[in-house]
DNA sequence: TGAATTTTCATACAATGTGCATGTATCATA
DNA sequence: TATGATACATGCACATTGTATGAAAATTCA
């Protein structure tokens, strides 16, 4: 699996192949596939184990904190932090929605982090439906995704940040 | 490129082979690589055909507004009815990112819409600066990608549209 | 302890797909 | 009419995927 994540990372899913990959691990074809139903299923392990370690980074920062709007603004923070770890951010907004479809993308990416901006959303919009509560969350998160990819991808890290902020911000106050 | 776009949207880039578009399209793989350099310049020729249209429409229900606050109303609602033909926003969002890259897929997939909406913001925050409006059109311009794949799966159409418009009047209101 | 069974792999193979090279017919042009 | 360019069709070399087969190690169990 590290060698497959170093693999996927540089030279993205489509582009690795499975004899590629047992070289960079010093096993076999056989074993993998003994392991794993396919290569997809490979990905998929790779992956969630990835963003499970981000929920984990988002979590432990935001664990003490009691104030929905400041664990917004903190677990942000941690989420672009977490997802500046090179290629993360490739691996996990630009291949597994693909891959692995968009179904399985929410499921696995935003385990923890989404969970935590709904609740943030539903109290500072205490009058808002579930539906749209849900619009909500999931729109914002698509636009932290893009936020951090573009701070993966060399973007300034301070300017995309506030503007998120700034946006998220916003949409809360009422 | 009809023959391929069908096959490109029910199946996927990576699920769909050469043999079977030329198959449909009832020419050779000779033909094909011979109007078109790989499989990728084929699914790039789809898509930048696809997107066009897209743009157009966008374009030709923006064109006689003034208020570049309504623009972006009229724009969105716009941008989200093109995005429904089914399986655009598959092709537009989900795999063109992955199979070509975000550098071609901002290129391509937002010509007009993403423009417009710079402008837009630039006329609702007149002192914000270059890179500011850059991130910000960057971030918004993924909420309404995420917008409109949303409602193409099935999302209920006001809610998601409501929430979006929604999430710009706040980001624009000063 | 020895047999049976499951787990863990390695090897070999079949099927498929991609890209290219080669050959050919049609067409434009000088 | 000779020449070159264009538009294909056919066939091949290579890579990759998934699976089938079989052996070795580990585990279970009598």
């Amino acid at each position: 699996m590290d060698a497959a994540r170093a693999l996927f990372v540089a030279k993205g899913y489509a582009d690795t192949g499975t004899p590629e990959i047992v070289a960079a691990a010093g096993v076999t074809r056989g074993a993998l596939y003994h392991h794993f139903a396919d290569k997809a299923d490979l990905f998929r392990a790779v992956c969630a184990r990835e963003a499970e370690v981000v929920g984990k980074v988002i979590d432990d920062a935001t664990r003490d904190l009691d104030d929905p709007a400041q664990a917004i603004r903190v677990g942000s923070v941690a989420y672009f932090d977490a997802m500046s770890v090179p290629g993360r951010s490739r691996l996990l907004l630009l291949d597994v929605p693909a891959v692995l479809g968009r179904d399985e993308a929410t499921g696995l990416t935003l385990g923890e982090g989404r969970a935590q901006l709904r609740e943030g959303l539903a109290d500072a919009l205490p009058d808002a439906g579930g539906g749209e509560l849900e619009a909500m969350t999931d729109i914002l998160s698509a636009a932290f995704d893009r936020t951090a990819l573009a701070i993966a991808e060399g973007a300034d890290r301070r300017t995309y940040i506030d503007a998120m902020l700034g946006i998220v911000e916003r949409a809360t106050a009422r």
